[in-house]
DNA sequence: AACATCCTGACCCCTATAGTCAAGATGTAG
DNA sequence: CTACATCTTGACTATAGGGGTCAGGATGTT
């Protein structure tokens, strides 16, 4: 998958931070109550997240996590780039002409449809910051037409 | 994964059928060998391309498969939709969305930049046919940047 | 009648994803 | 300094889906 359920976690714990950026930081149990995440699974994002200069820990009594930088400095894209994984539309195919496991080797003819799908897939993400996904906060009215039922009560991210 | 091994199999079948469309019904056999696909799945492939609509088949002795349209008219999408798998990329947030799973009904932040890749990858695969695919053969100068080497000899798609 | 093809469903294996557990390191509060 | 709450880390488990195989049947050609 392209999106994976990881990657979504990431998101929600970065939007969680960015919308209480000006408070104490936020514990791992805290985010990952409000966010309906698995508290040790997120523990394990939130790591690889620090790594990536995206957010920064305190430990102890006090401790928690907060964003590093602005909401506005980052990039959807830098996201799933912390969480290491390769986010290729065609991964076995590039990674197998990397290898010279291609049986097509230098001339296959889909390479330019999967270059193109990834130029555009990595413009939207490169283009899509923490803060636009905040303002962009979808209006009630997408609500009346999914008509959904509640299942879990959760503060909607 | 967005594009898997199944996809792009699909994708050389067509492909090979293309190439040859004047000649006489191509095997399955000869598809798997030229295109370098495991025959057994191969079959399974081309038959749900043509419970799609896209090739046919004839039985017995003289049989084999081949295109029921022109190369200009079957798109990257189609070829993708007729393996009835899901091509969204965030196949889960989606599909617990619109199940009433998510924690997050009708007001989840996400759902905008999901939409937004979901449509630019559309696009991309609807605009692509087959026949362009063929004529946007790739030099052999791209051979030369990656400098593989050769493993399985296969005529190259 | 013999044979070669397509057709179909059931079956298997393996990897990656998703998630858990336990023990340790570091800091705060009293 | 002691108790406690947090982050840190690595090893571990489980499940589903992707990728692929097999046997046997249906349909056609020679």
């Amino acid at each position: 998958m392209l999106i994976n359920q990881k990657k979504q976690y990431a998101l929600r714990a970065v939007y969680e931070l960015a919308r209480h950026k000006d408070g104490p930081p936020l514990k791992s149990a805290e985010i990952a109550q409000s966010q309906a995440i698995p508290q040790r699974f997120l523990e394990i994002i939130l790591n690889q997240l620090k790594h990536a200069g995206i957010v920064s820990a305190k430990r102890g009594y006090t401790g928690g996590f907060r964003l590093k930088r602005s909401a506005h400095e980052i990039t959807v894209r830098e996201i799933f780039q912390a969480l290491d994984e390769t986010c290729s539309p065609a991964t076995a195919c590039v990674s197998c002409v990397l290898n010279g496991d291609c049986p097509f080797f230098g001339s296959c003819v889909f390479m330019p449809l999967w270059a193109q799908l990834q130029t555009a897939i990595d413009q939207i993400c490169h283009n899509t910051t923490i803060q636009k996904l905040i303002d962009n906060q979808p209006t009630k009215s997408h609500g009346k037409k999914l008509r959904l039922t509640a299942r879990k009560a959760a503060t909607s991210p």
